[in-house]
RNA sequence: CGCGGGGUAGAGCAGCCCGGUAGCUCGCGAGGCUCAUAACCUCGAGGUCGCAGGUUCAAAUCCUGCCCCCGCAACCA
């Protein structure tokens, strides 16, 4: 594996409190930047807000206040719901920062320009003043816009063109070439669908709006009016964020890392198309992964105000006391990498019960209670078996994890879970009354076994991996957390861990709720 | 013929690429155990694998046609 990751997610649009899609995106983002660290690379995560556009100035509009002030109060929303849900970001990028986003965005704009990629066009269009944009063939139902249920107006005014329609050729090939120097997508389904578009005929690309339909934005370079439209904007957070382009650039996670953008369905388009032209207009080379999450519903339905079935990340927070490992889990577990899945309150209190309290909690405690029983000393034995029997499932944990099928890792995780419960049942320990050094050797190795499935656990659910190791009193349990905290090859192996000699209080890890 | 995803036990899904006794989780029923958070373990009930053809000794799995559901830009950039 590379020694060098570089991740982001999509900036969120702060003009509403956050909402489950973003919460979805950053728990899959921090577990795949979680266990990049945790196996060794040196990483840097990057998230951040898109604060521009036509949609904030409205929505700052109707409230009466400066858009500036919209987005300062929204932004702090997203910065501390995803602090609780101790998303391990290493920066935030917001767009309105003139010092660190905007340099990097203005010289961009200048080398796409250098490269002759942008070209000033008169653009036609049908303008709906209620959607205040320009709509597409799409957008129409009998020549009036489907939203608003009226003509949309001919509008001619003067943009600024991406030449993105002479790229198809290359994008194709940076598309479909494997390994290094490739662009790939992930999950593989989302691949063709792609090319597709590509096959379909690429179009040159809007970059800029007349400063009358758009003012809250960043103004073009030498053409005040002109405000640029989101792409270059947005899309660049992902180098504004390394100082590109400025006195401050630092390369070192862009040029030499594997750069992964995590991303939704949504935006896969632009992200494939339109940011690789991009940069290597400006001479930067391309990403290497694109990581698709899908969407989600909520009891089933499409997630929606009008149907009221919103699910606010806070209600799930309270829920469980603050605690973001219930959400972190069922996210991880119950959706799989790229498909859509649904939120339902049902299913994540019928989770938290069964897995998290009922198997993973339980099975600790009946542990811990047997052990301290017996003065809480430990004896682990080695046993080929067992050895063999870890290694196995650090190898294919290990090959889910790294092939960014997360939802397989914490599965199989909890399945062997579910297995050790099965073999404390078999193995009975607490029928063992006449040998003492008998029992404390079986109920070590089940405490040998928790120990690895808890640092299996780390990204997932890295407080309750924690607290786990620390009921268990393994040495390193207080540095878990740490960004620099490794899974060793030798803390994978049977009994490696020769200092750890007893085990810590048992403590009720998930408390039934209510 | 816009594109894509999907239709497998009550629910959620895996299996399909590389055909060969239909599997997992939750829920439900019965039993076991009693170390443990009324937790844990075992067994069981429950499925015409969307429909119809075809290929084959054999199809959930391959081929053809059809039907149905859901997304298509996330609060409406």
């Amino acid at each position: 594996m590379s020694a060098r990751q570089y991740i982001t997610t999509a900036i969120d649009y702060p003009n509403a409190a956050p909402h489950m899609g973003h919460v979805l995106e950053k728990v899959l983002a921090d577990v795949c930047a979680r266990w990049m660290r945790l196996r060794g690379d040196a990483v840097r995560f990057q998230i951040g807000t898109d604060e521009h556009g036509v949609k904030i100035a409205r929505k700052a509009k109707e409230e009466g206040v400066m858009p500036q002030e919209l987005v300062d109060r929204n932004v702090p929303l997203f910065q501390d719901l995803y602090g609780r849900l101790q998303i391990s970001y290493d920066a935030f990028v917001r767009t309105t920062d003139r010092k660190r986003h905007w340099p990097t965005v203005e010289a961009l704009w200048r080398k796409l320009q250098e490269a002759g990629k942008l070209e000033k066009r008169s653009y036609t269009g049908l303008y709906c003043s209620g959607c205040e944009r320009f709509l597409t063939k799409k957008d129409l139902e009998d020549g009036k816009c489907v939203t608003h249920k009226v003509a949309p107006e001919e509008v001619t005014e003067e943009n600024w063109f991406f030449t993105l329609g002479e790229d198809a050729l290359w994008l194709k090939k940076l598309l479909t070439k494997k390994g290094k120097g490739g662009y790939t997508i992930v999950p593989e389904f989302r691949a063709p669908e792609t090319l597709m578009l590509i096959e379909q005929g690429l179009e040159d690309v809007s970059f800029s709006r007349s400063r009358e339909s758009l003012t809250w934005g960043i103004p073009v370079p030498d053409d005040p009016d002109h405000v640029m439209y989101v792409w270059c904007d947005a899309l660049t957070n992902y180098i504004s964020g390394l100082g590109f382009f400025t006195n401050h650039e630092d390369r070192t996670f862009w040029d030499d890392a594997q750069v992964t953008h995590v991303i939704g369905k949504d935006i896969a388009r632009f992200h494939a198309l339109i940011w690789p032209a991009m940069l290597k207009a400006a001479n930067v080379r391309t990403p290497d992964t694109l990581l698709i999450h899908g969407f989600l519903t909520s009891e089933g339905e499409k997630m929606s105000k009008s149907l009221g079935n919103v699910v606010n990340p806070e209600d799930v927070l309270s829920r469980f006391s603050g605690n973001p490992d219930p959400l972190r889990f069922y996210l991880s577990h119950e959706v799989p990498v790229g498909r859509d899945g649904d939120f339902s309150w049902e299913r994540i209190t019928e989770l938290y019960d069964s897995a998290l309290r009922n198997q993973l909690g339980n099975l600790l405690n009946r542990i811990l209670v047997m052990l301290k029983k017996e003065s809480g000393a430990l004896q682990i034995d080695s046993k080929a078996s067992d050895a063999k029997q870890v290694a196995e499932k650090w190898a294919s944990y290990t090959e889910r994890m790294d092939g960014f099928t997360l939802h397989e890792g914490i599965k199989l995780s909890m399945e062997w879970v579910r297995l050790m419960n099965e073999g404390f049942n078999d193995a009975a320990p607490w029928k063992i009354k006449d040998d003492a050094k008998q029992k404390v050797s079986v109920l070590s190795a089940f405490a040998e076994y928790v120990r690895h499935v808890a640092l299996m656990l780390l990204p997932f659910i890295p407080q309750t991996a924690q607290e786990i190791s620390r009921q268990l009193n393994v040495p390193y349990a207080e540095k878990m957390l740490e960004k620099d905290f490794v899974i060793t090859p030798a803390m994978r192996e049977w009994g490696s861990q020769k200092d750890w000699r007893t085990v810590g209080e048992p403590k009720i890890l998930f408390a039934p709720l209510e």
